[in-house]
DNA sequence: AAATTAGCATACTGATTGGTATGTTGATCT
DNA sequence: AGATCAACATACCAATCAGTATGCTAATTT
């Protein structure tokens, strides 16, 4: 099988903990500034062991990607099959996404900001295909919100706005906390139940339907 | 005067476009792969003229982050300092702000994303002031904000979670557009006009106080 | 117990790039 | 009209780093 992808436990833990110290610091330094050593001497290593299960470093990248947008999808999608209306369903999915952006920052920081550019420009067309993987899981994720939105938008609880277009306020709401947020020490668990309510709210204010101002008559 | 900033007219235009031209390869391929050989070469430069007007890499960086903050102050402060009442200033304050996220895009996005800790972990601390100076700017930019929303929770017409929390996903819903908007070649004045009017509206329903969900009585 | 191989470490290379040192030239001053 | 200098261009260097080639060792297989 020469050296394609290990696929016993022990090489999906190994992997799977490159991945985390590569997340780490690609939202410390950003990709270009990430070096594989660096990746290696966190984990007490050497490039020899980067290389032994990714080929590169862009396949690094693209795997963090994955991951993130697996993870999401995996804790979101049960709760858009449910039978909720939907104003629960929404708040319900926007838990959840809040809550595994939270749970898993660094992999989902890594995901959740505009990052592939660097790579699409920078080496030409060397990663289209992956890169357009991953446009496809992004877009495929943001089309689930975006029908619970639709469909709250035709019973008329939510704003008539083109629901697409709703999606991008509602995320920046959210998706923002990957730019301001840093975890503290101690009193995580509080405080962020405190982050997830607020944030949470606020993107549920703000995509309702607008009262009328002056509600002239019946 | 040995080579310090110059001060001349013809020598701020000639930063100013140097300035330009980094940001847009700043948002393109990030600050690291972004080479100032090839900031030069969009100006049909070389080197040479980069070098003769900033010091650095980093100088150039950072002189990005002071010219988006001073615009950005520029517009809102005014409008900060108006008789409005909270909700009107706010929407006010907002429009102005996402109005020159768009209309400077390059610019404001280097400064918009947390792309800060690049330099400030990859170059130990030889940029501790300017990162100091930056954030510092940025701070008291939010609290101008902060401090209208405090005055409207007080008068009972916004939510009234903390402030300083609440200017988070309210800034989130509108400097997102820096991640998902790509300017097109046509139709921009009145897509333009309604990512506006979408975006403020959200944020503002957003930030009121929640209604009652059952309201017992009058 | 000999052979193989998985799981790394070590050594090396070519390409890129920030920064500097040194030209070059047209304009301005004297 | 010579001197000066602003405004660049050119040439060069030292450091960094992705990727590769090879070496080593403990476990597993035979």
């Amino acid at each position: 099988m020469s050296r394609a992808q290990p696929t016993t436990d022990a090489a999906t833990a190994a992997r799977e903990e490159i991945l985390q110290a590569a997340a780490e610091l690609f939202t410390d330094l950003g990709y270009a500034l990430t070096s594989i050593d660096a990746i290696a001497e966190r984990l007490g290593a050497t490039k020899g062991r980067v290389y032994y299960y990714f080929k590169s470093k862009a396949d690094i990248f693209f795997d963090i990607q994955r991951a993130a947008m697996a993870r999401l999808m995996a804790e979101v999608e049960p709760i858009a099959r449910s039978t909720l209306g939907p104003a629960d369903k929404l708040r319900g999915m926007a838990e959840a996404h809040l809550g595994m952006l939270l749970a898993d920052l660094p992999i989902q920081k890594v995901s959740v900001q505009g990052l592939e550019r660097y790579l699409f420009h920078s080496s030409g067309y060397r990663y289209v295909n992956e890169l357009r993987e991953i446009n496809q899981l992004r877009d495929t994720y943001e089309q689930i919100f975006a029908e619970v939105i639709d469909q709250g938008a035709r019973e008329g609880v939510f704003s008539d706005m083109p629901p697409r277009l709703l999606t991008k306020p509602f995320f920046g709401a959210l998706n923002w906390v990957t730019v301001w947020y840093r975890p503290r020490k101690l009193q995580d668990a509080q405080s962020n139940r405190m982050i997830v309510e607020t944030l949470v709210s606020f993107a549920m204010q703000g995509i309702q339907k607008e009262p009328d101002h002056e509600p002239k008559s019946g």
